[in-house]
DNA sequence: ATGGTTGTAACACAA
């Protein structure tokens, strides 16, 4: 089974640039954040011309997250385990060949000062009691997103200057690690060492030409299920595309 | 560096 994540920013900004890279990656099962739509207007019948099927919560102008697969999907659920019907859509998930996949958009948190910020750690214990309640670290799982954080120095651009802000604060590592001793892997990190791989690099400042990037997009999955991994890579190729979204896909391949 | 750019939508807000 070959998994992506990618926050499209957009699903209908990112149209061509998104069915150009399914067509050319072709992978099983594609989880989306950020689709800023309401559900009447997904582009479904777009993805089932290209053999997928869609699993969506959507909403109008802010988040929004989807599951689009090419293999059957079942036990589709929107939102944590202690909301029915959120009114921020930011997580789906649904069982796909024996994986429960999630696909979770955390909170940017705007500031570490922000309220919005405490929402963003809440976002984190909330996720790892959803786990708890739906899956267990002995079975395969994976929870595939933006997660609006770097969890390393490696993973971002300059730690010494970014220390303690948003993305790379010591209370936004602690709720990561807090979600990983669940039982989850980084998938990229068991992969790849080295330093300067990045998902998202901000649209301002030339951001993406000068890679001051973060690498805040993963897929953690539960150990069953990293080890039937064979291959994790981030796909930079849709960040040069005309219109990109700010983010680009990681994509990892089971056996 | 409190700037800069993008998307949605409305002349602001989130990221």
């Amino acid at each position: 089974m070959k998994l992506a994540t990618w926050n499209v920013n957009s699903i209908r900004a990112r149209y061509a640039v998104l069915f150009a890279w399914l067509a050319r990656v072709e992978p099983d099962v594609l989880c989306m954040q950020e689709t800023k739509v309401v559900d009447d207007d997904f582009p479904t019948d777009e993805f089932l011309r290209m053999g997928y099927a869609v699993a969506m919560a959507g909403q109008k102008t802010y988040n929004g997250v989807a599951i689009a697969s090419r293999l059957p999907m079942s036990d589709v659920r929107v939102g944590l385990h202690d909301e029915t019907d959120p009114k921020d859509k930011r997580l789906i998930r649904a069982k796909i060949d024996g994986v429960v996949v999630y696909s979770a958009y955390v909170p940017n948190g705007k500031s570490v000062a922000s309220p919005s910020f405490r929402e963003k750690l809440r976002f984190f214990t909330r996720l790892r009691e959803t786990l708890e309640r739906e899956t267990s670290p002995d079975a395969p799982a994976v929870v595939c997103g933006d997660f609006n954080v770097a969890p390393d120095d490696r993973d971002v651009y300059d730690p010494d200057a970014l220390r303690g802000h948003l993305h790379f604060s010591d209370a936004e590592h602690a709720a990561l690690a807090d979600l990983k001793r669940f039982g989850l892997v980084d998938l990229f990190r068991e992969k790849h060492d080295e330093g300067g791989l990045y998902s998202w690099w901000d649209y301002r400042g030339g951001g993406f030409h000068r890679n001051l990037g973060l690498r805040i997009d993963l897929l953690l999955a539960t150990r069953p299920l990293a080890a039937r991994c064979s291959i994790a890579e981030i796909d930079v190729e849709p960040r040069h595309a005309d219109k990109p979204s700010d983010h680009t896909p990681v994509v990892a391949t089971f056996d």
